[in-house]
RNA sequence: GUGGCUAUAGCUCAGCAUGGCAGAGCACCAGAUUGUGGAUCUGGCUGUCGCGGGUUCAAAUCCCGCUAGCCACCCCA
């Protein structure tokens, strides 16, 4: 009989096993716990979004135009699988009113993101994302508690190797002229620059500073510096958001190259990297402020700042370092019982799971193999479970690590397991 | 979106150059051990050789297409 083809899971997407999600649970363990100590809240926003809002913010930049996954729905509307959570979560921030609460709203999310990429080491187009956003939060100070925060969530899970990278790029005041200034630099270099880089010196200036092309990268040594060009308050907060990390003890690297594509991103721009040792070139945590994102959006104008972490690459870098993850036993206890006693077994493991998490051994095989099995799954106790045991309301615990066995009350296991 | 490599048992892979019976280890099941785990030994089960087409007396092996995976580039709102 020939055989159906077996489906398998969607490209670009995975599972993740019980042994991996050991190590995820104690990566989002941390997330959690550290944006709590910050005094930040867990929301949760939809994984849909109207394709608008994501096109709105992202324009047209290859992102959006490619790599969305969109579709229409049964009432003919159009909408997209979120590939970030920051529209959404400011979406929710005026929907929900949490701009009419106290300022700043200090958030955290933790989930799944889509994007239509071709997959390869640490990317996925279903991925999951640790964000953190803080709207209407005006103070460059917070800028540095979302990296404090960032810093304190990677030292958590065991991630000390780590590069820091900051930079400014400035505000709505003082870019536009910084940007003609670029211009002016490129324009006579345009024929020597890669195609792309040709059209952003008039389309998008500051993408030209992160050129990865070697044709395009000498010349960004020469090319004039935002920082030598903010205007009063760009330049104020930019020396407060040093001050904060200095403070703090945070390291970083000044990275004038480092930059934001899009108009709505103002003046803080960083990136956590793994060091040396992992060979990654792909950051852990990209974040920054976004003080014209709300007015992209329609809402009134209101300023944020925040980051989204990868939880694919986190727990990548983390596993990778070798920290040892300690493996919980599907079971710490095992009810064995002898056929034709599956409703007496049952009624055992009830009594044991006051106590424990209990797993009955079902199935019709030799006790042999059963005590095999409860070994293999971690178990520190079996129960077992004869016929004349169970006319007597008994059975035998038996501790796995000892080997001791004692015969005990059904009534009693719970404590005898406590 | 571009390029390189890969796809054979549940898993990891050998076999492919030079076409000729489908293999190993692990895992699983069982026995040794008179139904009580870990160690050891013995035996056993498991295959549309990714899918589709072509060449050939004969294809896992050679050729073409597709799909998927890995890796890099690109992208990362």
């Amino acid at each position: 009989m020939p055989r159906t083809e077996p489906i398998k899971a969607v490209r670009g997407m995975r599972d993740l096993m019980p042994h991996d999600r050991a190590l995820w649970r104690t990566v989002e363990k941390a997330a959690a716990r550290v944006a709590r100590t910050f005094g930040y809240q867990e929301i949760v926003t939809p994984i849909l979004e109207h394709t608008d809002l994501i096109e709105r913010i992202g324009e047209e930049t290859d992102a959006v135009a490619k790599e969305l996954y969109r579709f229409e729905d049964r009432g003919g509307r159009n909408l997209a699988l979120r590939p970030e959570a920051t529209a959404g979560i400011v979406r929710a921030y005026f929907e929900g009113g949490l701009n009419q609460g106290p300022q700043p709203a200090r958030l955290f999310l933790l989930g799944p993101m889509f994007r239509y990429d071709r997959p390869q080491k640490g990317r996925y187009r279903q991925f999951f994302q640790f964000d953190i956003e803080a709207i209407g939060a005006a103070s460059p100070a917070v800028d540095a508690e979302v990296i404090e925060l960032a810093a304190t969530w990677l030292h958590e899970v065991g991630i000390s190797d780590l590069a820091l990278e900051l930079n400014t790029i400035g505000d709505s005041k003082c870019r536009p002229a910084y940007l003609e200034l670029l211009r002016q630099y490129y324009r006579p270099l345009k024929d020597e620059l890669h195609g792309d880089c040709q059209r952003r010196v008039e389309a998008n200036p500051l993408r030209l500073l992160d050129c990865k092309v070697p044709q395009c990268r000498p010349f960004k040594h020469k090319a004039p510096r935002i920082t030598d060009h903010l205007c009063d308050e760009c330049a104020a907060a930019w020396v407060l958001v040093r001050g904060v990390l200095d403070a703090a003890g945070i390291e970083y690297r000044l990275n004038p190259y480092l930059v934001r594509g899009l108009d709505y991103y103002t003046r803080t721009v960083f990136e956590f990297y793994p060091g040396g040792a992992s060979g990654a070139q792909d950051a852990l945590i990209a974040g920054g402020r976004y003080d014209g994102l709300a007015e992209a959006e329609g809402w009134p104008p209101t300023p944020g700042v925040g980051f989204a972490g990868g939880l694919d690459r986190v727990t990548e870098v983390v596993a990778a370092s070798g920290a040892e993850v300690i493996p919980e036993p599907a079971a710490e206890v095992v009810v064995l019982s002898e056929p034709g006693l599956e409703v007496e077994a049952a009624d055992v493991a009830r009594f044991c799971r006051a106590a424990r998490s209990v797993a009955v051994d079902y199935e019709p095989r030799s006790l042999r193999a059963k005590m095999r099995s409860a070994h293999k799954l971690g178990a520190r106790w079996v129960v077992l479970l004869g016929a004349a045991d169970a006319q007597r309301h008994v059975a035998q615990l038996k501790d796995m690590a000892s080997g001791e066995q004692a015969e005990v009350p059904w009534k009693e296991l719970a404590d005898s397991l406590a």
